[in-house]
DNA sequence: AGATAGATTCCCAATCAATGGGAACCGCCC
DNA sequence: GGGCGGTTCCCATTGATTGGGAATCTATCT
């Protein structure tokens, strides 16, 4: 076995502590967002590559992840994210204290109205989906739990918006908005004159701005001064009468908002 | 306004690279884990002084972490875990996959049961807590989402080590056990007893082994290899007859499984 | 079976970002 | 106004981190 290597090969271009100005965290982070909700299971050396790092520095710290708990390394080789994040990132954060407020309120709604019922929060001028509970006999649905849709997309996100501050709504606004289908609304004022419907009749309605084949309805879940807490949504088809979903989802808005006055 | 300070007076005896030899990686699950399911909000120094960290370093690494989004810096001061962590643990883990196979099963346990319900998996030798559902009208309950528990004292985590592979049982039974009350059974030899009858009668039954005043009641999730994958429970007062929460949570445990083995 | 490709581990010199003691600053309370 | 605790800023020092490269391992193809 030959060890070391020629000493003339050596080439000191670029060695150091993080030569592009990243911290330690930085880092990290890059390579936790390299999970994605579709997908949860790579190579170290996929992780590397997404996260812009060496393959060796990857593997290093990918290797150090593992050791600490934060990532899992299955049978052979491939790295998924680790039970002991989500044990660290659970037990003490804000999403799981207004999931437990909403649960039972969603489970009732869930019952009664049986399709897609869901919690989102405004998160980084996106929604971000806390909690969805579904019946097997329930239609399509594009979101999942801790996935993010476009807050001028989705139902979830026109009440989060329309009941926001107003510095938020000019920056979202001020930005190109996405289309999803050809019923997303894309102008900003179409969506200023959705906010305000939603702001004048206590909830939103979404015909087909996700998928052609479903419309989305949300309530709020208001704090003492107005602003959106949360947002309570059910997933309908398209053409189903949304009277009795936006009933149930008033009425469990009222319960959630009693939840979360609560102490604790 | 002095600036700078005495050169005579700087002492370099401890500087330069995280002198103990703690990888950056380290530090950050260091702090991570300064958060519990008690104590969900604390000051930087609070921080540092319990993950051991010098005033300035963990000032400094709270700030990145706020920066980076996984932890909060609430109206003053205070550092909360951040959603961001949260989003990035949740999307894409084990816990999540188990739970949303669980929920609707345990919704139903809940619904004719009345009482706390509980999914629990095996997790560095303790019972890891992913799910608990709860009536407002229920008893008293230790456990948390994301909380633990030792696995010789709780009945879910006697069916997750009645069903483990030997060498986990062995790793469990020679190190100390501790009692939480008068009933936890704390000799080994005791507790091997109890995981055969466990293994004989398919379930768990944990009469005031946590509280005096509750009794949890325990059945295995098993992979095809016969290995619990996750433990249903239920707790129930200390005098309540166990008959109809057992046979509600096996019929939940066999959804479950088949739940886990479809391919996704 | 041999070749090829990709992932992973190991090695090590060079370096610069991270480190931490100290000091100043800022509120707050007694 | 003085004490106390949290926070921010400063900066010389240095060792942990870094990343090319080579060796090793593991599939997959021909």
């Amino acid at each position: 076995m030959v060890r070391g290597y020629p000493r003339a090969l050596w080439h000191p271009a670029a060695v150091a502590n993080s030569p592009s100005g990243d911290s330690a965290t930085d880092r990290l982070v890059r390579v936790l967002e390299t999970f994605t909700p579709t997908r949860t299971v790579q190579t170290a050396a996929d992780i590397g590559r997404r996260a812009g790092l060496p393959s060796s520095t990857a593997h290093r710290l990918v290797g150090e992840l593992v050791e600490a708990g934060l990532l899992d390394r299955d049978g052979e080789g491939r790295i998924r994210v680790g039970v002991r994040l989500w044990e660290l990132a659970t037990r003490s954060s804000l999403p799981l204290r207004v999931r437990q407020a909403a649960l039972p309120a969603m489970e009732r709604v869930q019952a009664r109205v049986r399709e897609h019922t869901q919690l989102a929060i405004l998160e980084q001028d996106e929604a971000l989906f806390l909690e969805r509970l579904s019946s097997p006999d329930a239609g399509a649905n594009i979101t999942r739990i801790a996935g993010r849709l476009p807050l001028h997309a989705s139902s979830s996100g026109l009440v989060l918006l329309a009941f926001a501050d107003p510095e938020v709504q000019e920056r979202v606004l001020s930005r190109p908005l996405r289309r999803l289908t050809a019923h997303t609304p894309t102008d900003p004022a179409a969506v200023r004159r959705k906010l305000a419907e939603v702001r004048r009749l206590g909830h939103a309605i979404a015909p087909g701005f996700i998928e052609e084949i479903s419309t989305g309805v949300a309530v709020p879940v208001r704090d003492r001064g107005g602003r959106a807490m949360a947002a309570l949504s059910a997933v309908l088809p398209r053409d189903a009468a949304p009277g009795l979903a936006l009933e149930e989802l008033h009425r469990a808005a009222l319960e959630v908002e009693r939840a979360l006055a609560e102490p604790r």
